[in-house]
DNA sequence: TGTACTGTAATAAAAATAATTACAGAATGA
DNA sequence: TCATTCTGTAATTATTTTTATTACAGTACA
């Protein structure tokens, strides 16, 4: 994952969080996490797919938490959020001729989701309370 | 990760692991991977700088495994080869007058570290003989 | 001494990521 | 009602990362 989508998406749910309630604007969410608040928006519509966030449009509108941040892991963000395997690409297509090139994306993909759900086992025992408890 | 490299290293430590002590060209790794082989020839500098593989220059030169594949854990190459932080980059620049971005770096570190530790430790279960023993 | 390799640098191409611009439409409130 | 301030979203451009390509010196072999 070389993207900053995970950073970025836990970056926006801890300032909802610390919002209490209250909507932000997706111009101060990018001015704190200091990207383009387009990027900041389409985020939002991710997170907003999932369930985390709400969003209200509109003069005086922003987004605001949907759920609990204790009903909020790390896992789930993550999930909501991955789009590369975790230990890199496996679209590259070996030589199908050669007995190693030919199956080994299958093997590999054992081991990714393995490693996968050692990580994801890792995350889910974080909320999103828990990380943004860190900066009260 | 978003680059090849650790799907590169494992394909070209089981290859040599199959050739069984026999040199193998950088030519021949890089048709069954189906990249560039000059990518290979680096991947394998790399692999060599960690004791991983030896070459050998020259006309009928190539590579070889340096060490019992039962001594390759698949930990030590996936930390050989990584260059990205797991849950994406926190080389972004978060505003410093926020209080949330000022030290959100700092707690994600902490969180990628505790990741990443489960994930190797994942990985450490498992050897390169015992992955290359898929192929046999 | 020609041939087949590695090692390595330099460059170019391709792909992925992020920024920017633009604007329609929604909600607010003066 | 109408200017203002937002979201949602598409389209385009810029930047960065990744990979491929080209080139060639040096090494070992036969």
């Amino acid at each position: 994952m070389s993207n900053s989508r995970f950073p970025i998406s836990l970056h926006i749910l801890t300032l909802l969080d610390e919002a209490n309630g209250n909507v932000v604007s997706s111009e101060y969410l990018a001015g704190s996490i200091n990207i383009n608040p387009v990027l900041v928006r389409k985020e939002i519509m991710n997170l907003r797919k999932h369930g985390f966030v709400g969003s209200k449009e509109g003069k005086g509108g922003g987004s605001f938490l949907a759920k609990d941040a204790k009903e909020i892991n790390l896992a789930e963000v993550y999930n909501a959020v991955k789009t590369n395997t975790i230990l890199g690409q496996s679209k590259n297509e070996p030589n199908p001729k050669c007995p190693v090139g030919k199956q080994i994306n299958q093997h590999l993909n054992e081991l990714y989701n393995d490693a996968e759900n050692a990580l994801i086992n890792n995350l889910s025992k974080q909320t999103l309370a828990d990380f943004a408890l860190k900066f009260k």
